[in-house]
RNA sequence: UCCCCCUUAGCUCAGUUGGUUAGAGCGGCUGACUGUUAAUCAGUAGGUCCUUGGUUCGAGCCCAAGAGGGGGAGCCA
């Protein structure tokens, strides 16, 4: 019996072979009338019932099954006699491998917050939601590789730890091995990077992208795939600290070609996982439709998760130009009533949430890919467009969530990105390699960044970001 | 960082105008039952009412400060 190989409960309910001797290992779910165990290994969101012979088994032993144990049950696969399920595992022995005393353990049979299952993050993934969400989060970091690979794009790995201040993508994380209460001093009292660990200041990355534009500019068409980390005090729904982000550059495509790559990648994804997650994406929808009904019938959303995924897979997304939603907004509905909080008035202000909510979730009703916006309240990396106005940058808009995506055609010519640089303030010692890229066989190319939590925020229909990576970052926050 | 809301049993929550001994469901424990499906039935234990200070004859309830959590805004992906 010992030398019996463990089959995942995967393979045994795909492939059942009935009158095959199994052995099977994982965790307790619930044990029903002191004979049905329902266990769960994480391979699949199903569990699989072993039938205890209680009056034939040890009560010591039979006391020992409680929620949370971990078990390693033989026996052999019979069709079930019972209705919720169609095969069973007789079983003829079982091993505690792990006990879990019921007065401590946390988790029960019922549904929890998701409030208290991040307070215990360390055993959510033994729920069907979180396992649900691994799994996925999983099938989507493949399809990002299969996206690109199928596309003939390469991997970049862009370091994590980075020397360039000139990112401009908000607040950084300091990395240093100087002694916070006594480090070393220069002349002047200042403190003195030199003696630092890489003679210099230096950060964690807050994008790779002007390094992945380097790859390109050799490679053609490359993509990142790695952690992000912003030192921002965001304190939301859809903000982390440390997060992962897909940057792909490519060489030789305008903004156009980046809006059709960056559309074409998100309905990929979004069709992967309809494809290769059905039962979690079951599950997933039914929580959902469960938890919609608490809610009060004007805060429900029209579809279900289910069906924003097809819609988003089957529909081209909206591409209307900075200007052209200006002139939307303008004269909508709620500007004119002044229900906005912010008024649109005039050509040139950054458009707020409720702007992006009101054209894609209201005027739209799809995803919205806005581009072309004023060039000042852009990054200095964007490219200039003819009218001398805006740059070809662009955001992908997404419901519920905002920007999924943002990204631009790159400023290839090198006077203009000098004299951008210049104006805004950017010291030219932290940037000279990245203006070289200009000076030698320059091209036009774009790229896009794709926060990857949003995308899965998207595909499982989680509404908080914190619960679609296993250890959330956030501010006041690193526990685990 | 700003605005709003919440904090009562292991979990989810109720608790009347401030009034005697703070409740329910689930979970735990004990027992019954034994083809169950978050099993069912009976019994039982379990409380720093977030913390500190204040008002009051009396505070879970009112006031102030703090802590933790949530929602929204900004920043962005």
């Amino acid at each position: 019996m010992k030398d019996l190989k463990r089959t995942k409960i995967k393979e045994l309910l795909d492939a059942p072979v009935i009158g095959k001797k199994v052995n099977v290992k994982g965790w307790v779910r619930t044990f029903r009338n002191n004979q049905f165990i329902a266990i769960n290994d994480g391979s699949t969101i199903n569990n699989i019932q072993g039938v205890v012979d209680f009056e034939n088994t040890d009560e010591k032993l039979l006391k020992r099954i409680t929620t949370g144990a971990c078990i390693s049950v033989t026996g052999d696969l019979a069709e079930s006699k019972g209705k919720g399920q169609s095969v069973e595992i007789i079983v003829e022995n079982i091993e505690i491998l792990g006990d879990a005393d019921p007065e401590k353990f946390p988790l029960q049979p019922k549904k929890h917050s998701l409030e208290f299952l991040r307070e215990i993050a360390h055993l959510r993934v033994r729920t069907n939601t979180f396992s649900a969400i691994y799994r996925i989060r999983h099938a989507m970091i493949f399809a990002v590789h299969k996206f690109f690979t199928d596309r003939g794009f390469y991997n970049v790995h862009t370091p994590i730890i980075t020397g360039s201040d000139a990112e401009g993508a908000g607040e950084m994380f300091r990395v240093t091995t100087l002694d916070p209460a006594n480090p070393a001093k220069d002349e002047d009292g200042n403190i003195n990077y030199k003696e630092d660990f890489f003679g210099k200041e230096t950060n964690l990355t807050v994008s790779g992208q002007l390094e992945g534009e380097t790859a390109c500019m050799g490679l053609s068409e490359i993509y990142t795939f790695g952690p992000t980390f912003r030192a921002e005090n965001s304190n939301t729904s859809r903000h982390l600290a440390e997060f992962w982000m897909i940057e792909p550059e490519m060489a030789f495509y305008d903004i156009n070609d980046n809006m059709d790559l960056a559309e074409a990648f998100v309905k990929y994804l979004v069709n992967y996982a309809l494809d290769n997650c059905s039962d979690d994406l079951a599950f997933l929808n039914q929580r959902a439709l469960d938890d919609e009904k608490t809610k009060p019938q004007q805060e429900r959303s029209e579809l279900s998760l289910l069906e924003r995924l097809k819609f988003v897979a089957e529909n081209d997304f909206e591409r209307v130009t900075y200007t052209e939603a200006i002139d939307i907004l303008r004269n909508s509905k709620p500007n004119k009533k002044k229900k906005f909080q912010y008024l649109i008035e005039g050509w040139g202000a950054d458009l707020q949430s409720e702007h992006e909510r009101f054209l894609v979730e209201k005027h739209f009703k799809k995803p919205v890919i806005l581009y072309n916006y004023p060039k000042d309240i852009k990054a200095f990396y964007m490219r200039q467009n003819d009218d001398g106005k805006t740059v070809a940058a662009m955001d992908v808009l997404f419901p519920g969530i905002g920007e999924i995506i943002g990204g631009s055609q790159r400023e290839e010519r090198y006077g203009i990105l000098k004299q951008r640089i210049d104006e805004i303030g950017i010291p030219e010692k932290d940037l000279w390699w990245y203006l070289e890229l200009r000076k030698f066989g320059s091209a036009p190319h774009s790229g896009f960044g794709l926060g990857f939590e949003r995308m899965i925020q998207f595909v499982t229909g989680m509404t908080n970001i914190r619960d679609v990576i296993p250890f959330p970052r956030t501010p006041d926050n690193a526990e685990f």
